[in-house]
DNA sequence: TGACATCGTTTACGCGTGTAATCAATACTG
DNA sequence: CAGTATTGATTACACGCGTAAACGATGTCA
């Protein structure tokens, strides 16, 4: 609940520790380095502010560490996209919501899957 | 075009700026300081990195300026949204849309205007 | 057990940002 | 014309972040 601020690049390293963890060290760099085009150090840096902000803990595993996130991913997708919201959108969820709709192709599946929830949107 | 960064604070001032330009720097002083609570020199700062950063110009006025923005808001907005979704959503743009179509409770006329845009994406 | 490798910790540094005071130029007023 | 007020420019400072090297502790292999 700690409204924790992660930033461009710490959310890189969240999203795949959301989905593969827990993790050592070693595996997110392998996983996230290269991509970014990032040094180990860097990739280290940040794990270990991620731990500081308390975003993330670790159990001692022999010679190193494995990382787990301590925080729901849903709250900081949450925080993220309220201040987006606000930032860019001044607040209005339906310009939002059509700014993206526009904005891309989608295909047949996901164009009924955001209808069914558009229904139940409206069932309420 | 030059895929300038608009900080948190700055998009305040511009999207003030882009509903009601031109503006004399008083006018967003008396607009935007006080609901933030921030001092007129706050402002001004943001005023001219904004100038700096060429997003921003400005005319003279006799004594004051009269500032006017030369970047589209369009442009910033997809920027932004382009980031966001890559941060939050890892790039899965049906992800977002679902997010936000759950996270708040539209009036029907929005989402008769959400249905429409679904439409309209079909037919293509 | 000693040397080497491994892995986390500390230190570093420049830049952007939030925040604002102070300085300087210019215009208005008496 | 001089003093005052207004308004923009300059300077300031701490903090977060991107980026990474250096350092230290610990474990491993010979």
């Amino acid at each position: 609940m700690a409204q924790v601020t992660i930033s461009d690049a710490e959310w890189q390293v969240m999203n795949l520790l959301w989905e593969r963890e827990p993790l050592a060290a070693q595996d997110v760099i392998d996983a996230v380095a290269e991509p970014n085009g990032w040094s180990p150090s860097t990739v280290k840096t940040m794990l270990h502010r991620l731990v500081k902000k308390g975003v993330l803990t670790f159990d001692k595993s022999g010679k190193s560490y494995v990382y787990r996130s301590c925080v729901a991913r849903t709250d900081c997708v949450q925080n993220e996209s309220q201040s987006f919201l606000q930032r860019v959108f001044e607040g209005e969820h339906a310009n939002l919501v059509a700014y993206f709709l526009r904005d891309t192709q989608f295909n047949a599946d996901e164009i009924a899957e955001l209808r069914r929830i558009l229904d139940e949107q409206e069932a309420q």
